[in-house]
DNA sequence: GTCTATATTACGATAGAC
DNA sequence: GTCTATCGTAATATAGAC
C-alpha cells in the first residue's frame, strides 16, 4: 500500500482545479490569482507544482488530445467498412468528449496566442483530417450521401459533436453519455426528419 | 449629399477593426495596445471614439443579436406549419451567421466575465428557447422524429449551425452562403445517410 | 482627432522565511 | 509545501498639448 491520500496538491490534482477555472473564465481571462483562490493556496504555492500557467494548459490539452487520438487506434476504428468505422468513431468521440469533458472543452476553445495553443490547434487539425478521410472513404463506398461535399460535411458533423461541451454537465440525474451518443449518431446519420 | 467619406475613424469603423482582433486573439486576450496597432492609431485615440474595450464588445454582440432576433420577426418564421417555419429559421440562421460573421462569432464566444457578457449570454438563451419551441411544435405535429428529445436535438442542431463561425471564411472563390445553408438544411433534416 | 506622457492597477513569476 | 513580500512588466484608462 502507498501512504494514505494526502491533503496536499499534486500537479494532477491542481490541474483539475485549474481546468475548471479556465473553462469558466476562459484561459486568458484567468489570472494566477483566480487559480490560487479556487485552489485555496497562494499564488506562489502553485509555482511549486507547475512552472506556470501555460504548463497547466499544456497538460490539459495533451490529455484531451491523447483521448481523441486513442480512438483512432481502437480495433473498431481500424477494421471493417468505412461507414461502420465512421459511425464507431463518431460514437466514441462523444464518449471521450464526455469522459474527459473539462479537458476537451479547454482544447476546443484554444485560440493560438501562445506556442502551446498553436501546437494544440495543429494536433487538432491532424485528428480532424483523419476523420475526414474516413468520411471520404465511406462516400467512395457509396454509403453516405454525396450531394454534400466531404470537407463541409465533416466540419458540420464535428461542429455538432464538439458543441456538446457547451451544455453537457454530468449533473447526477442528467443525460447519460450513452443517451447523448445515441442521439448524435441518430441525427448525424439520419437527420431530424421522421423515418418513412 | 453628405461630406465625402473621411479617412478618420468613427465608432462604427473602429468596431469592425476591433471585432476582427477580438476574434483572432479572443476578447480577454486582446489589449488596447493590440487594438491600437491594428487600427493604426494610438491607444488614447481609441478612447476618443468609445468609452473602452467593453463598449466595443457591447456594440458587436448587440449587432449580432439584432440579426438573429430579426429572423424571428420575418414573415416565413411566423406563419405556416411549424416544420416549415423551423426549416426557414435554420436556413436564415446560417445566412445571418455568414452575413454578420465577425459579430456573431464574437457573440458565440462570450464567456460571462463582465456584465456585458452576461447580458449577451442571457439574450442568446432567449433566442435558443424560441427556436426550441418551434422544434417542439414540429414534433407535436409529427413532422420531426420523436426518438430524440427536443432540447437535446435543438442543442445539437444549434451546435452544428454555430460551428460555421469556426471555419467559414468569405475568401473570394470559397463556398457561397447559399451552398452552406443548403448543406446544413440537408444534414439537419436528412442526415448523412444516403436517401433510399 | 490624434498624439505623448503618465497614473494606477493587475498580472505572471521569483525570493526567501518557515 | 506553503506562506508573505516583492520585482518587473503589461494592462486600462486619463491628462493635456497640438
Amino acid at each position: 500500500m502507498t501512504t494514505a491520500k494526502r491533503d496536499t496538491y499534486t500537479p494532477e490534482t491542481l490541474l483539475s482545479v485549474a481546468v475548471q477555472v479556465f473553462n469558466d473564465r476562459g484561459y486568458d481571462g484567468t489570472s494566477m490569482e483566480h487559480l490560487s483562490k479556487a485552489a485555496g493556496i497562494s499564488k506562489s504555492s502553485i509555482y511549486h507544482h507547475v512552472a506556470g500557467k501555460e504548463e497547466l494548459l499544456r497538460r490539459a490539452v495533451s490529455r484531451a488530445l491523447d483521448g481523441l487520438f486513442g480512438i483512432l487506434d481502437e480495433e473498431h476504428a481500424r477494421g471493417g467498412h468505412a461507414a461502420e468505422r465512421l459511425e464507431y468513431v463518431v460514437r466514441r468521440m462523444v464518449e471521450v468528449l464526455i469522459g474527459d469533458l473539462p479537458y476537451v472543452t479547454l482544447l476546443l476553445r484554444v485560440r493560438g496566442n501562445t506556442d502551446t495553443e498553436r501546437w494544440a490547434l495543429e494536433r487538432r487539425r491532424d485528428f480532424d483530417h483523419q476523420v475526414a478521410e474516413l468520411l471520404r472513404a465511406a462516400a467512395a463506398d457509396g454509403d453516405v450521401r454525396r450531394d454534400v461535399e466531404g470537407r463541409l460535411a465533416t466540419r458540420l458533423v464535428f461542429g455538432m459533436i464538439n458543441s456538446i461541451v457547451e451544455w453537457y454537465r454530468p449533473d447526477g440525474r442528467g443525460m447519460s453519455e450513452r443517451e447523448v451518443a445515441d442521439a448524435v449518431v441518430q441525427l448525424v446519420f439520419g437527420g431530424l426528419r421522421k423515418d418513412a
